[in-house]
DNA sequence: ATATTTGATATGTTATCCATATCATCCTGG
DNA sequence: CCAGGATGATATGGATAACATATCAAATAT
């Protein structure tokens, strides 16, 4: 049984008449007589009565009629379906990201693009930390993320871009007496307890502002390491601390946490976007688009 | 998109591995690479991944896999429902009957063997006049009948079987003096109040007792004209009158009916299985020969 | 490094499908 | 009642598509 059979069976059946139908189908008569007497061979049953030139549908012909047209119409809907995942504008598409990602300009507007653009796609949004996204990146149990910079041996199995390049600013309890200053030098603060990102999760901003440190003179007092930048902000309100946060996290509105901008310039964070190198899938293709075409 | 690429999609998405997929299909590996690759492009899409000597489905190749699933399904559903009607196994069948034919023997039994032989027949049950009857069955809005012998004129386009004989009897009221008797000859009935069929609707057997009486010598009283058989079992209890009954109303018990032979012999009235001439549906075949396979 | 496996390509053969031409039958109108 | 038109079936040749055998290129395994 052919689809091809049954679209010449169902414009027979619902013309009720061979020349109409082989018009309607753009073909001539004589096959398509031939096409349903071959029909009604494979199928063993008469689907027409043929009285004179009157042909009508037998009662074979009458159950086949909704079910050939239910056939034909799932055929056709996976084609569509299967054509529209090819082009992106279907499937899933699973999306890493870590804590402070959804307080920066450039995730936010990313997403809203893509998803009007693409309403189809289903997109998973997963708060992952940077280490577990580069290795289900790697591993293709995730298809895009959101990070920033850090060290990881597979990372070379992954295209990245810089899609956003913050400052970081100083965050510190409005009772501390240094935050009445406009600006600060990473010196002043030497002796102040410091909240610093975890060293296995968070590798990159441990490493930087460590960094930063040494180079300002001295080794921050470190009272307490976190592995997501919004807790952070919690930390510093209950005056735990002070630490160094990109400057998304203004958008964290806590009473009692005070952002100064350092003296020292080009201290940032650059947030990345990631994937894992080879042919991509035409949903991240699409989701690439947007996302890379936003920071030029 | 044909059904025999669907099939062979199916198989590689299933086995994954082109050669044994061909071996599954009986066919050799060349042609079925071939087959797919014209599948992809027709769709637009690549629904394998190949890499190397393994190849893996692609997002369009899942979207793909179970819609191929249900329309090969759906297909195969069609056609064993096709052949089922063709076989007379299913379908619908509309079989009409006058109102004394379910307390008949025959009538029940015919059903219930179909129905056990046939379960996948809808059997629409339809109490209709005899007239009736024979005009739907003419027009084709009834397949099959049951009905007492009659004249129209449309009769000669039906083709009827006597499936039952059955003597005609006598119901009278129990308070009735002729009650007490064994048996009755017709002529005993001259005074009596007759209760008899229609002459518009019943015709035959209308016809048939006014025959009778007039034989056994006198002209009934006719007190009530009635369409159907049973309704003549209540209004006898009610005491209206006597009638001629067929010999299955004895079926209906209701106090104060008696039924008594007649003395005369061969007093009957068949019962007929009446359908259209000409080419019958295989619902209709089988439902004739489990009809009239019982009366032989 | 070599043998084996696997999917793609090349080519000839067969089967299928379609179009033109023609036929048989039925219906309609004069 | 008969001729003409209409309708579906049949016959036949040509184009297309599907298949098998043979072969190749790349990747994997021993």
């Amino acid at each position: 049984m052919d689809l091809r059979r049954l679209r010449y069976f169902i414009a027979v059946a619902e013309e009720l008449h061979f020349g109409r139908a082989a018009r309607r189908l753009h073909i001539s008569q004589p096959p398509l007589s031939l096409q349903i007497q071959t029909l009604e061979q494979e199928l063993g049953v008469a689907l027409f009565e043929r009285a004179g030139h009157r042909i009508s549908l037998t009662d074979a012909g009458r159950e086949l009629l909704p079910r050939a047209r239910l056939v034909l119409a799932q055929a056709e809907a996976a084609k569509t379906a299967v054509q529209r995942v090819g082009r992106g504008e279907s499937g899933a598409l699973e999306l890493g990201f870590t804590g402070s990602l959804p307080f920066t300009p450039v995730m936010p507007r990313v997403l809203h693009d893509f998803r009007r653009a693409y309403p189809g796609v289903q997109l998973q949004l997963r708060e992952l930390s940077t280490r577990e996204q580069i290795e289900r990146l790697t591993a293709e149990t995730l298809d895009v993320g959101f990070f920033r910079p850090t060290r990881h041996e597979l990372l070379e199995q992954l295209e990245t871009r810089v899609v956003l390049r913050e400052p970081l600013l100083l965050a510190l309890h409005a009772d501390n007496l240094l935050a009445r200053r406009k600006r600060l030098p990473l010196a002043a603060l030497a002796q102040e307890p410091f909240i610093l990102y975890s060293r296995s999760v968070s590798t990159g901003l441990h490493d930087q502002i460590l960094a930063l440190c040494l180079k300002a003179g001295f080794a921050p007092r470190i009272v307490q390491e976190v592995h997501e930048m919004p807790t952070i902000i919690g930390l510093v309100a209950a005056g735990v601390g002070v630490a160094l946060v990109a400057a998304s996290m203004r958008q964290i509105h806590v009473p009692g946490v005070v952002f100064l901008p350092l003296v020292e310039t080009g201290v940032a964070t650059d947030i990345l976007l990631a994937w894992k190198r080879g042919p991509a899938s035409p949903a991240l293709r699409n989701f690439l688009a947007i996302a890379l075409s936003q920071t030029k």
